[in-house]
DNA sequence: TCTATAATTAGCTAAATACCTAAATGTAGG
DNA sequence: CCTACATTTAGGTATTTAGCTAATTATAGA
């Protein structure tokens, strides 16, 4: 039962449902990505998905400095539990527009996109100084 | 997405997700028998119970005194999300051992259930005065 | 080797959540 | 109406969890 719970408790926070949701429209998503996608700071979407991999849902692989993160489609007992997100996505409108967004984030490259990040957060912090 | 998130979050916690693999079971469970079967204090079933029906995963009727809670069939987007949940329970042993225990407690009527979890409470109270 | 960089880990805080007892509410029965 | 009783709500506490910044680790490249 340990592992039944902690397969849903994975998927039982807004930005893991999210990070879900999104490995199942692309096959594939690195860190920096996922970050952006959620807007949070990378420590945290480092914590998510070290919770989503490990619960078993999540699978990932470096390749240098960069991780990426896919579905977990080896264990065949969660596919039906895949589907029904999968299906969900498609019945909801807000889920969708959500995914655009990431779409649209997706357009620049893994460099570009962690270049920014780090900019964004050198400007947070000399903000912080004030 | 909210309800997607609410559905998943109802069945994330260890008391919970017992209470739903007893429902898949058990056509119909009254609060006491719940509470009976958790090991909790009443007021956190009913919590619980409360959660669950305003997810949408749970609902609930009313006989007297008497409050029955079944699984939510109404809804067959969520059928797929049960049969996944029952097919882990169909898996796990610690699971069926837990539904067995579940079976011993339901052998006495509800009003005896009832009167033993009063007896116990006020057990409890008096030997806090100590 | 040193500098740069993507991601992770450490440490901390605020918010959320499970649990309890006591009080309140709704229902039954005399 | 009053007493009994099943359940819910209120109020409080301990624990867990999401989020952040800073420090560390692992990798790349000069």
């Amino acid at each position: 039962m340990d592992k039944t719970l902690s397969i849903i408790k994975s998927m039982s926070d807004k930005n893991r449902l999210r990070v879900l949701n999104a490995l199942l429209v692309h096959n594939e998503l690195c860190a920096c990505q996922i970050t952006e996608f959620l807007g949070v700071a990378g420590a945290t979407t480092s914590r998510h998905l070290d919770l989503m991999v490990n619960a078993g849902v999540l699978k990932k692989r470096k390749q240098g400095r960069w991780i990426y993160f896919q579905i977990n489609r080896d264990d065949p007992s969660l596919t039906p539990l895949f589907r029904w997100v999968e299906n969900r996505v498609e019945q909801c409108e807000q889920v969708k527009e959500d995914l655009q967004v990431l779409k649209q984030k997706l357009v620049i490259s893994c460099k570009e996109l962690s270049q920014k990040q780090r900019e964004r957060s050198a400007c947070a912090n000399s903000n912080k100084g004030e």
